[in-house]
DNA sequence: CCTCCTGATGCAAACGTTTGTATAATAAAA
DNA sequence: TTTTATTATACAAACGTTTGCATCAGGAGG
């Protein structure tokens, strides 16, 4: 690879001159920038990022923590910011954490050794206290979907009005039994959904049936398992509701199979909205998570807060917090 | 953030010794070393992997170029990439193309200015000059599932044949018109499949319908109108046979709506295998692609290409192929 | 004619590491 | 006792940039 000094040699001019020239940071002599250029060009000189980076103190680097890519919303999240990242110049280094707090832990421990001026985090909560010193240690944090620390600056979506909401809808189409599928409620999307949606309950007296099991929660078996046990113990359920798409898909399968009509006989409805609800054999309503927007939304948050003046004094800037909400698609299943 | 310097300055000792010490990599004595060690603690010394990249020339990240990643089996690969890449200590930076060569080219221009040892590439294949000059400059590039150019690594299914079973397995289902949707050829993935498809289809005795539109080729809407075309020009289909599950998901759809029975009247399978085709209610057939495993091998493949004792040299290494075979995972919709 | 800007360039330090070489002290061998 | 290893440490250069400072020519203002 071609260097500075490289470039420097064959037009015949200092390395000072050389950067000025090619970053247009100060006077050059028009026919030595000319000579400069040509030398670049002939070398094929890129500049080493490394090496701007290390002078700079700016990598131009974020990193994106989130549990899971395959089959979650979070595929989706990550094009977004992966998008909008690059469209203001800076990479993204991704990693998956499978949930894991060990993995977190590793991942982050990683990622604050100078790598990345920034972390959006979709985390397990089990590492606030790392997460709050990477902060202070001049890395800007963005919590993205779920929310941990108010004191760090966050993107998420207003789960609580998504649970009442979702709640209200199936009251109005005539349920009145609804089976809720959740995943941890130590998560924040997930508690919040419940809160919403259990407050609605009250106020519109409805009954609800809660579920627990013992498999992974945020997947396809659990929504199927925790479906069958619903519809064993309750026989008048008319609707179920599920907080991510899978989960959906997996309950849709155990009604099914016992030969229910959906929606007549009862219906399906999803909280997170991944692309795939529409796709199905018969179309999932779902409330849709503005997922692609959300992951720009972080991106540019965390974008603006690295950039920000006040970070060069080691100061840390007022979090800040913004909620998307979440739109009912109506489809075939209610 | 506390420097090597710092610590050293606590420790009443040089930096290079402290960097030794950390690093164990000569002698040092026990107690210096305790020192050391208690400073480094004290100040919440964590290495900058920067310099570090800067000083040893590598730079221990992997760049990953994909066309996209929610529903696509990307994902998952990428899940695959990122779990061992991280197992060996290396960092992975992702780039979402849309399949645009302008974008793409944008990407790797930006990868190659010395922030990743190397790339792993589902592309557009029409930068492969690009291509060739990043791995001549020194940087390692592994073609992930379409392969475009022999000279370069890569990882990839084996097409030709899932294309041929899928046929087979039609046929031995006693399907006699089969409908077959697929993706750009220009792109090996799709060409191959169909290549392999064909063949066996002139062997077998087998009709095959194959549908043209101008919509985006790899989505929902692209199979769903393709197999509405298939269906107006032919009643007398007996199966579809898609690219990629999505594609599938829209042919299901289609074929729903008319109100044909699936699989008694007609079958569908895709050639991908994505994890969604086992959630639906009718669960899809396909051939599933060993995408974790795929996306395992080529972070492997790349860093081994990495750590290779010839690229010091400057020598390009020779370029390694794998392919991994496709299974029939069977399931309701034949 | 001297001073003072302005444009153009070079020198050298700095970013935070690693690493080759030098040096000193102790221990072992001759 | 002198020589030679061995252990322990420091010094300084290097990686490829950016950037503050110094220098210097030439033209303008006095």
């Amino acid at each position: 690879m071609a260097t500075l000094k490289d470039v420097a040699r064959l037009a015949c001019v200092d390395v000072s001159t050389v950067s000025r020239a090619l970053n247009n940071t100060s006077y050059v002599h028009p026919d030595t920038k000319a000579r400069i250029y040509a030398a670049a060009k002939e070398l094929g000189y890129h500049p080493n990022v490394l090496a701007q980076a290390l002078r700079q103190g700016k990598r131009h680097t974020i990193g994106v923590v989130v549990p899971r890519l395959h089959m979650t919303i979070f595929s989706e999240i990550l094009q977004g910011i992966e998008g909008k990242a690059r469209q203001l110049g800076y990479y993204t280094l991704i990693c998956a954490t499978e949930d894991d707090p060990k993995t977190e832990k590793e991942c982050l421990s990683r990622l604050r050794n100078g790598f990345v001026d920034g972390i959006i985090i979709a985390g397990t909560g089990r590492n606030g206290r790392l997460l709050r010193d990477i902060q202070a240690s001049g890395i800007s944090v963005v919590q993205l979907v779920r929310r941990q620390d108010s004191q760090l600056s966050s993107v998420v979506a207003d789960y609580k009005t998504c649970g009442a909401d979702a709640a209200r809808y199936l009251y109005d189409k005539g349920c009145r039994k609804v089976g809720f599928i959740s995943g941890s409620f130590h998560l924040s999307p997930y508690k919040e959904r419940f809160d919403g949606f259990n407050k609605a309950v009250q106020e519109l007296g409805l009954q609800a049936v809660f579920s627990q099991s013992d498999l992974a929660v945020n997947s396809f078996e659990y929504g199927y398992q925790c479906a069958q046990q619903m519809l064993d113990d309750h026989s008048d359920l008319d609707a179920i509701l599920a907080a991510v798409d899978v989960q959906g898909l997996g309950a849709i399968r155990a009604v099914t199979e016992r030969g229910l009509k959906i929606p007549r006989q009862i219906k399906v409805v999803s909280m997170t909205g991944h692309e795939v609800g529409g796709m199905l054999q018969t179309t999932m309503t779902s409330m849709e998570m503005p997922a692609h927007r959300m992951g720009e939304s972080a991106a540019q948050m965390i974008i603006e807060e690295i950039q920000l003046p006040a970070r060069k004094d080691g100061q840390i800037p007022a979090p800040q917090h913004r909620s998307f909400a979440m739109v009912l698609e109506e489809r075939e299943t209610s």
